[in-house]
Parts: C-alpha cells; structure tokens; sequence
RNA sequence: CGGGGUGUGGCGCAGUGGUAGCGCGCUCGGUUUGGGACCGAGAGGCCGGAGGUUCAAAUCCUCUCACCCCGACCA
C-alpha cells in the first residue's frame, strides 16, 4: 500500500474536546473519525487493526469450539417480550417502528436470537452442547458515550453463546471460555485481570468481566497484588488496603476498562422462552445457557492507550495495521526509488504487509508520520542509507537502528 | 437526567457593538531534503441555528441544536 494513495492522511492537531490519548492519537493518524456522541467510522489503518483484533479473537473461539454465524441486527419486537427485555430495557435499546407500524428493536445484544436459534434447530440432548458466535454491530442509546473508543453508542461485539443440558456443562464449558479469553488477551498484548462482577440485569449470577488496569476504564477495581484475586467495585467485599481474602496479600485499586465479559444465565432465559431439549429417559429439560462478549473497538481503544509514547502509536506486531512502515527519503533519487520499489514488491510477494510512504516530503514530515501512525518495522531507503550499504531498520518501540542489506532485513523479518 | 464547559475557514485558536483575523494545513511557482524546511503568490468563513434589541451584532437578550467533561446510569 502506498501512503500517497491512503485515505486520509496524519493530521497534526487532535480536535478539541478529545481527552484520551488513545483518541487523540487514533484521530491523528487517521484511524478514526468521529460522526456524532459515541458514534465512529473505522478508517482504513483503524479497519485493519480491527481486522487484526477480530481475527485473533476467531482463531481463539474456533479452537473452543465456537461456530461463527451471523445473527441479525433488526429484530422483532415479540422475541424481546418473550424474556421482558423489550419493557426492561426501555430508553436503553433502540426501539422503532417499520412503516407498517409494526415494532423492531435494534440489536442491544443477542441472547434472545440465540435462544430462539436453538429452540428451532435443536431438540435432543444429542444436538448439545451448542457453541456458536458473531461479530456483530451492537446498539445502545448510552446516556452518555464518553472516552473515545471507550464507551459508545454503536459498536462490533464478538459474542459467543453456549447451550448445555445440565449446569455442570455450562459452568465447565464457561471456564473454558475463560481460558481462551484470557489466550486472546494475552495475543493482544493486553493484561487483564478476571475480576468477579454482578450479573446486572443481565443475570443474578455473578459474572466476569475481563479488566485491563488503565485510569482510561470506567470501573473501579479492587484486586490482590499477590495472587488473581479481583472484584469489581460494584460487589467488593474488600476495600484499598485489605488482606485479600484468598492469598493474605494486599488488596490495591484501580480503575479499569472492562474488554470482555462472560455471564452464565443459566435457565432464566430458556424457561421464559420455554427452550426444552429431550434427555436419555425422555424427559424434558430446560437448556442452560451461557454469554460471551469482546468488544473489539473497545480492544483497539484500549491497546491505543496502552501502547503509545509521545510521539505517537506503537502497535504490538500481531495488531499492527501493516507489518513494515517504508519510508523513502529523497524520492528524486533514482536509486532510492528503484530499492524502496524493490524492497515493497519482495515484501509483498512474502506475505508482509507493507506501507510505503513514497511521498516527496521532506524527512522530518515523513518520519514523525511514521511515529503517529506506530507501524512496528521501520526501514528507511535513502541516499544515506545506501552509502552505508543497504536500508536502515529500526524497530517504532526503540531507539536503534541498524543499516543491513534489504535481503538481511528480509530474512530477519521471516524469523 | 442533574451540574459544568465549548461552538468563528479542513484542524487549533484570537477577536466585549462599527461589517472577521492568526498559526498549521491546502493550491501554484521557485529554492530545499535525515526529524514536522524556506521565499513569493493565492484559495477558503452567511462566526452552530432561529428569533429579538440596535442606525449597526461573531460580540447584547431569549429560545434551540450539537459536542466535551463530572455525576447518575452502564445491559
């Protein structure tokens, strides 16, 4: 991809009224752009962050088991009755009506759809356990976006649900899902935390939620610095300076943002929309179901504001819009162009992806744009670079460089 | 929903009653080229919207809309 032809360019200044760094900086090199309250466009570089995110998240819910589908956005009126959500969630989810007058609600999450797929297609204890996920766009009439990526009113979700015969199997399944949770935050680059939380009105039971310390968060956090004791605030039975319950050791605070969650709703909702399956003696039961989300402009929020120095973004590689950031200096230059050129297309042709700024800027425009934007790889072609005998690598997180021959930074990148 | 704040060229801002300006960016010409270059010439704004006061409103008054922050809420 050549820089010259992606839409839009840096921009130098954040506009007014943006808190976070994260988005100031995911504004500044153009991956994000803001359409009202709480309401975004994914920019090319911010989709293809997303896509990177959300791919890691589908490689970790497929080795779980989980079956990617699609369920709809536009939903009717009679499913959310069903379990009262459509009354309870008044003023929160989008509720309309289509042109014949007849009542729609926008996705606010999916748990009636899922239930009301496995009451159609499934009805023997042989047809479960059932695990199956989407990414889709969610939509909530949030009081109050605020923080950028953080909180907002539009936004893609991967959610999974199971369903089980018996609550030994969901709660069993439910730690799995957790396990792969916490593979897909780790491939992330982000450290988060299990943190015990209410079910809301979501469920009695006590869920999880998937914390990565940061003042960016909107919850408060009392965890042990010990051990992987944590609660949110909301049900702590432990305050800032405690002996954690589990370990002896101390119990500190922090605020948190809350990047995934899992809920076990057991029953509640399957008894509402009587989802039954047949056992072994037939007798019917009621299906015990379990949800999982990841908000995935929420992740990319959050890695922004955890990975960035003042120059700008720094992406783990496994997130990174583009592997390498190549940069050429003095475009005049036959030379220069004719090895950048060269460099681009064997990079391509192995399989890395390449932003090549082939602009005729001058060097400092070019490489604090590269800063903004915090491409891993850095590799300048320059009349310089050449002299001292090849292209010069420097990784966006350090501060060394080194001037190798572009078959050398090539191999080096394959290992 | 309560409290606070901000709306003026693409972005950041100045402008307290006399008909709108600065920086950056943008366009053209030239000179430059290893950390956001320089010179010259340009383009671009019914000052968020509506109503009112006044000879005259970006500026004063009323209403309204949008956005941001704190809180409530957070599924």
């Amino acid at each position: 991809m050549k820089y010259s032809a992606l839409f839009p360019k840096t921009e130098r200044q954040a506009p007014s009224g943006t808190e976070l760094v994260s988005q100031q900086l995911l504004y500044r090199a153009g991956y994000i752009d803001q359409l009202a309250a709480g309401v975004f466009t994914l920019l090319p570089l911010g989709k293809r962050t997303a896509d990177k995110i959300t791919q890691i998240i589908r490689e970790e819910m497929n080795a779980v088991g989980g079956q990617e589908l699609a369920m709809p956005v536009l939903q009717p009126k009679e499913l959310w009755s069903e379990t009262g959500r459509w009354e309870s969630l008044k003023g929160a989810m989008y509720q309309l009506k289509d042109k014949s007058d007849k009542d729609i609600g926008l996705a606010f999450t999916h748990e009636e759809t899922a239930l009301d797929l496995i009451r159609k297609h499934a009805h023997s204890y042989k047809d479960f356990p059932i695990s199956f996920y989407h990414f889709a766009t969610k939509l909530r009439d949030e009081p109050r976006p605020r923080g950028g990526l953080i909180r907002v009113k539009e936004f893609v979700m991967k959610d999974l649900y199971s369903a089980h015969t018996s609550e030994e199997d969901m709660n069993r399944y439910y730690e799995i899902v957790s396990q792969a949770y916490f593979q897909v935050f780790k491939r992330l680059g982000l450290d988060v935390k299990r943190v015990t939380a209410s079910g809301g009105v979501f469920t009695a039971v006590p869920s999880h939620e998937f914390q990565v310390l940061s003042e960016a968060g909107e919850d408060t956090i009392f965890y042990c610095q010990k051990c992987d004791f944590a609660e949110n605030k909301e049900v702590a039975s432990v305050a800032e300076g405690d002996k954690c319950p589990q370990c002896g050791g101390l119990i500190a605070v922090s605020r948190g943002v809350e990047v995934g969650n899992i809920f076990r709703f057991g029953t509640e909702y399957s008894k509402k929309m009587n989802v039954k399956f047949t056992d072994q003696s037939g007798q019917e039961g009621y299906v015990w179901l379990g949800s999982y989300g990841i908000g995935v402009g929420r992740a990319l929020g959050t890695l922004a504001e955890i990975y960035h120095d003042e120059r700008g973004l720094s992406w783990p590689e496994d997130v990174a819009p583009f592997k390498v950031h190549l940069v050429s200096l003095q475009v005049g230059d036959m030379k220069v162009r004719e090895v950048a050129e060269g460099l681009e297309t064997k990079l391509t042709q192995s399989g890395f992806e390449v932003l090549y700024d082939d602009r005729d800027e001058s060097p400092g425009v070019k490489l604090a744009d590269a800063d903004v934007i915090g491409i891993p790889w850095r590799v300048i072609v320059s009349p310089k670079s050449l002299a001292a005998g090849g292209v010069e690598v420097k990784r966006r997180d350090t501060s060394t460089s080194e001037v190798i021959s572009a078959s050398a930074f090539l191999k080096k990148l394959s290992n």
